[in-house]
Parts: C-alpha cells; sequence; structure tokens
DNA sequence: AACCAGGGAAGAT
DNA sequence: ATCTTCCATGGT
C-alpha cells in the first residue's frame, strides 16, 4: 500500500469530475468522500486506485492510494494524465474572458476534461450510447460490462476487446442492442484483437489523422470520434456540432427559440479555438 | 401517441 | 457532395 498528495497549480473543479464519472452507475464513486476507485490494468495485471479530493476548486489537493508500490511511479504517471493535472486550467479559463462564454466559465469555472478511464472503453462505450437517451444508454452500457467485464473488490474492469470479439451479434440481442449496433461493437472489437485498429498507436497522431482513420470503420461517424478525441484522448480542440446536447446548450445561450444551424454554431464558436472542447464541456454542464 | 434520444449506414438526388 | 430514409428501442 503506498498514498501520494498531490498539488496542483491551477484551478480544478475535481467535484465536477467525480459528478460525470457518477453519471455511469457502476462507476465506484463516493460523491461524500469525493473519491473514486478507477480500474487499471497493467502488464495484465489489474490495479486498483483510489483518488480522492481534499483542497477546493481554487487550491486542488489530492490523495492517491494503490496496493502495489513497484508500480507507483506508473500509476501515478497514468492518473495525473487521466485527470489533466498539469493542464492549466486558469489560463484556460482566462481564455474565455470577453467571449460570447465568459459568463458560463464565470459560473463553471476549472471544469476539466473529464477522460474516460480507457480507450478502448471510451471507444466501446461511445458506440453504445449513439442516438440513445443517456439513461437507456447507460441501462446498455451496464449489461454488457455486468455479463462480459470483471468485477475485483466492488470495481468493475471493463470487458476486453478480446472477450467482445468472441461474442456474437444474438449474445448483444439479449441485452436489447440493435442488431447494427451489435454488429458495430463486436467488429470493432474484432479489429483491435486482428491488429488492424491500434488505439494506442493512434493516440500519436494528429486529430485530423485520428478522425480520418477512426470514420472509415464502420459504425464510427463523426460524432463518435470527436468524442473519442475529447474523452478518449482529451484533446482540447473539438466542437461536436453534431451533438444535440451542445445545439440544446447553444439554444439556450443564445436564446433561440430553434436549434442552431451548422452556420450559426461555426460562427458563433470562433473566438474559443484553440479550446473548443473546454467550451463544449461548459456548454454541455449549463444544461445538465 | 407522437416525437425524441449526447448517430450512422445506405440509398437517392 | 448533400439530402432522405431506415434502423431499433426505451424515455417523456
Amino acid at each position: 500500500m503506498w498514498e501520494e498528495e498531490i498539488k496542483l497549480n491551477t484551478i480544478y473543479d475535481f467535484d465536477y469530475s467525480l459528478y460525470r464519472i457518477s453519471f455511469d452507475p457502476l462507476a465506484t464513486v463516493q460523491i461524500e468522500e469525493r473519491s473514486v476507485s478507477i480500474p487499471l490494468v497493467m502488464a495484465n495485471e489489474k490495479h486498483i486506485i483510489h483518488v480522492q479530493a481534499i483542497g477546493t476548486t481554487k487550491q486542488p489537493r489530492f490523495i492517491v492510494k494503490s496496493e502495489d508500490i513497484s508500480r507507483k511511479e506508473e500509476i501515478l504517471h497514468y492518473i495525473v494524465d487521466l485527470f489533466e493535472w498539469k493542464k492549466d486550467l486558469t489560463k484556460i479559463r482566462n481564455h474565455f474572458i470577453g467571449t460570447n462564454l465568459a459568463s458560463l466559465f464565470d459560473v463553471y469555472p476549472g471544469t476539466p476534461i473529464v477522460r474516460d478511464f480507457d480507450l478502448y472503453y471510451s471507444l466501446i462505450k461511445t458506440i453504445i450510447h449513439q442516438q440513445l437517451n443517456m439513461k437507456f444508454a447507460y441501462v446498455l452500457s451496464n449489461r454488457f460490462v455486468e455479463r462480459y467485464g470483471e468485477n475485483v473488490d466492488g470495481v468493475w474492469f471493463y470487458p476486453t476487446p478480446e472477450r467482445v470479439a468472441s461474442i456474437k451479434v444474438e449474445d448483444l440481442r439479449e441485452l436489447q442492442f440493435s442488431g447494427r449496433k451489435a454488429e458495430y461493437v463486436i467488429d470493432t472489437s474484432k479489429l483491435i484483437v486482428e491488429g488492424k485498429l491500434d488505439l494506442d498507436e493512434l493516440k500519436e497522431k494528429t486529430d485530423e489523422e485520428i478522425l480520418s482513420d477512426l470514420i472509415k470503420i464502420r459504425g464510427i461517424g463523426r460524432w463518435t470520434a470527436e468524442n473519442w478525441l475529447m474523452f478518449g484522448l482529451g484533446r482540447e480542440d473539438h466542437f461536436p456540432k453534431a451533438d444535440i446536447g451542445i445545439q440544446k446548450a447553444v439554444k439556450k445561450l443564445l436564446g433561440m427559440d430553434r436549434k442552431p444551424t451548422k452556420e450559426e454554431l461555426e460562427e458563433i464558436s470562433q473566438e474559443w479555438n484553440p479550446y473548443r472542447s473546454y467550451a463544449s464541456l461548459t456548454l454541455w454542464r449549463s444544461i445538465e
């Protein structure tokens, strides 16, 4: 067992991270204790990492704990990367002073990109959630994880690509996946197992390269690819104009009586560059 | 009961 | 290239 205290030199609203993570009913978030237990597979070993906030948005401090002392540095590196504790959110908030999002960034300072714990999880979850309301989306996700994933000491480890590649469309139909969605999930997993899709390799490429690579895969469109860039990789400058939540938030922001058009979204997002992902996060947050 | 949901593919123009 | 239709199922 080891434990490390970490102090940040930026604003950072970790309670919002916990809130977002808790959208997933299978996530092990303790809101009162301000902590989360995170599953991490490293070199085929399963680790559980406990992260607890002990500071404030203005002065963020955390305690990170886990078991395996021999992996301490690697695990800390993963956590700092996952929660983006080296990003300067103060600078990013300042970028929005004087823009059309100034008031929202005033209400919600230090909103981080809340990244998914794992690249494969992020992609498959996004495919499963396509076109579904959040409630049913998580019902499907949970059935999927409970049937094909693994629970260790109360923490769920997401199904592996190998496991998912071996299941059949009918198996997922039983969980109330549509046939099409079942194909997308299984076939994408097969691509990964066969080495035709390497998410860790993709990570090194530019946003544009990743988008064009992912969109070639059946079942992955622009919305899914952009979501993966944001929530899988934490890329800073994406504005998912196709997302219904974003459209609603902009409609509310501008007091419109209809959804904004693509052109209008393009127009108002210009001044957010190069931090459009943070603008998107804050917009989503404004309607949650 | 009708329309929507943090879409995408395939077909039609 | 851009617009429509279909897919599939629960939520409101």
